[in-house]
DNA sequence: GAGTATCA
DNA sequence: TCGC
């Protein structure tokens, strides 16, 4: 597995999953969806609806509507519980995150043609000490990473389908964001577009 | 308590 | 999280 230093405490392993693996989890992933529909995060006060579509798997799910962001262990629109993590997606986890508990929220970002995802700092959890972990699936995202003040120099990161990140430690409040999809890069998702999976620790963990 | 992963 |  080859691991490549980004900035310092942000490593990309490219091809993490082979393209087997990535059909399993698609499939895997569309079932999850007609129980935990995708629905459109809106920006707190304005209402300014996000390009990404998003649903979450796991006991929290990030979400954002006009009161703000939060984790909670309801669906906004379905009211169910979010479905739990498949074990081959805590499996990448447990490989990567160097962290001694499970994660408790799996955010799944969709991607259509023209979305993107302005810099920003993940910061609405508890725990920094726990990595964030991202797994791409689908067309390649033009994703950037710098350090924790905005403004501050960036690095490129063209993260293509089956791509692992991590960010945590000195990385863990880093700003980052996707400029654009690079269009045709993947034919594993039908209708194009990308997925992005972050997990999360949330909380911290109890005695 | 305010602000925010929008958008230009 | 920050800044008061």
């Amino acid at each position: 597995m080859t691991a490549v230093p980004v900035v310092p405490g942000c490593t990309w392993y490219p091809g993490y999953c082979d393209a087997e693996a990535q059909r399993r989890l698609v499939e895997t992933l569309r079932d999850l969806l007609r129980i935990a529909p995708l629905f459109q995060p809106v920006m707190p006060r304005t209402g300014q609806p996000f390009s990404v579509k998003m649903t979450n798997l796991g006991s929290l799910g990030w979400v954002s509507d006009r009161d703000g962001y939060r984790y909670q262990p309801l669906h906004p629109v379905t009211s169910a519980p979010w479905p739990t993590i498949p074990t081959e997606i805590l499996a990448i986890w447990e490989a990567v995150s160097g962290y001694p508990h499970p994660p408790e929220a799996c955010l799944v970002n969709w991607y259509g043609p023209g979305a993107r995802m302005g810099l920003h700092q993940d910061r609405d959890e508890e725990d920094f000490d726990a990595p964030v972990v991202s797994l791409s699936l689908g067309e390649t995202g033009l994703f950037r990473i710098g350090g924790t003040v905005k403004g501050g120099k960036t690095v490129p990161v063209k993260l293509a389908s089956g791509d692992v990140l991590v960010f945590g430690g000195a990385a863990r409040l880093a700003y980052h964001g996707v400029d654009r999809l690079i269009p045709g890069t993947s034919g594993l998702l039908k209708d194009g577009g990308r997925i992005n999976l972050t997990l999360r620790r949330v909380t911290r963990p109890g005695p």
